[in-house]
DNA sequence: GTCTATATGGGGATAGAC
DNA sequence: GTCTATCCCCATATAGAC
């Protein structure tokens, strides 16, 4: 029981300070202090940082992943036989995430920074997660979008993660920015932006 | 002589750790053995670490500003009172850091993680450096999409430098995905890639 | 300007009492 | 499971010889 909580309470206290600070710049000192416990705690419960570092990514990834593809199968569903509209694979790509955000503020924007982190093992994390869900959004995309080119397929799925991984990172400087005039605090709607933007990016005529 | 040539050393050696480990990873030692450097060279040089970074970072970011300076001035000059097309004013946002690349591959890896960096400070030099070309690129475009909402335009270019910055990071990822099928070697077939795509997010209905 | 030796502080991990 | 004391290593920065 208090061992539970002690184990939450690590993950909850070490998501926040790595999304203020970073991985590398909270010591775990930091984290068993700002949570109240004692310094050996991180090291019996997860026997390592890294052990902690990989909880805190895990909790988060699984659900988001299991429900990017319960809203594709959804769509699959809806459709029959026929390809999935790109808008609606872009938004079970995008709004899942999004929607993250609003129950927990820290842990995207630590994501993002994940994506390019220089650890190799953190990366691997984080792409591997995401490895299904491109490639299942490839699958449908080549659907929906028969005349198009693989290639150009996939890089433009590849512009469309990066348009999402800088909103969760750094949509507060475009706040700042812009004077109050980009609202974030309305989640749909930005999921709305998102996905008109990346839709009309994917559809466009391939020069190829 | 020596003192430029140690100092410019110095520069280099830091740039590439910074890039393939991390600027919190990369320790002064790592810098001055790797540049066969002494420990206190760097402190002699640059007074800290810190200063060592922020060298790091602005040698390349002023070059960068003023090349998207006057690739916008001429496509003004060409176009005299008419709006500059999009495709152009994306162009010259992309173009010269894609060729920076070129140059230099470590560079773009680093400066994408410092985007997002916890790091305040790093943070406030990049965004700082970008500003100007941000509010550029927005006026450039409100006279292209004189139907935009002014807020819709700039969550799209905001959305343009994800993708931008993305690419910069994690294009390796990509081509491994792709089993080779995306092809990062051709910098000139990249930018045309990344213009096609904002371009045309950027020139969608908006919803508002 | 170069370099060595060192000051000073913080890091992760663990032993072992409770 | 909890907690303290401690081991050992590595960090940045500097003093001072050359």
């Amino acid at each position: 029981m208090t061992g539970i909580t002690t184990k939450e309470n690590l993950l909850d206290t070490a998501e926040r300070l790595f999304a203020e600070s970073g991985v590398k710049e909270t010591s775990v000192r930091d984290i068993t202090k700002a949570a109240g416990s004692h310094l050996a705690s991180v090291n019996y419960h997860f026997n390592t940082k890294y052990g902690l570092i990989r909880a805190v990514i895990t909790r988060r990834t699984g659900p988001l992943k299991k429900r990017r593809f319960e809203l594709l199968d959804e769509y699959e569903a809806e459709v029959g036989d026929n390809a999935v509209p790109v808008e609606k694979i872009i938004y079970a790509l995008v709004a899942p995430s999004m929607e993250l955000y609003l129950e927990n503020p820290h842990f995207l924007r630590f994501a993002g920074r994940m994506v390019s982190d220089p650890d190799k093992e953190i990366r691997r994390i984080f792409l591997g997660e995401l490895d299904p869900v491109f490639f299942r959004v490839k699958d449908l995309l080549k659907r929906a979008l028969p005349e198009m080119p693989e290639a150009e397929i996939m890089w433009r799925i590849h512009f469309t993660i990066g348009a999402l991984i800088h909103t969760w990172t750094n949509h507060s400087d475009l706040e700042l920015r812009s004077g109050g005039v980009c609202d974030i605090t309305n989640e749909a709607e930005i999921i709305e932006r998102i996905v008109t933007f990346c839709s009309a990016g994917l559809k466009a005529p391939s020069s190829e």
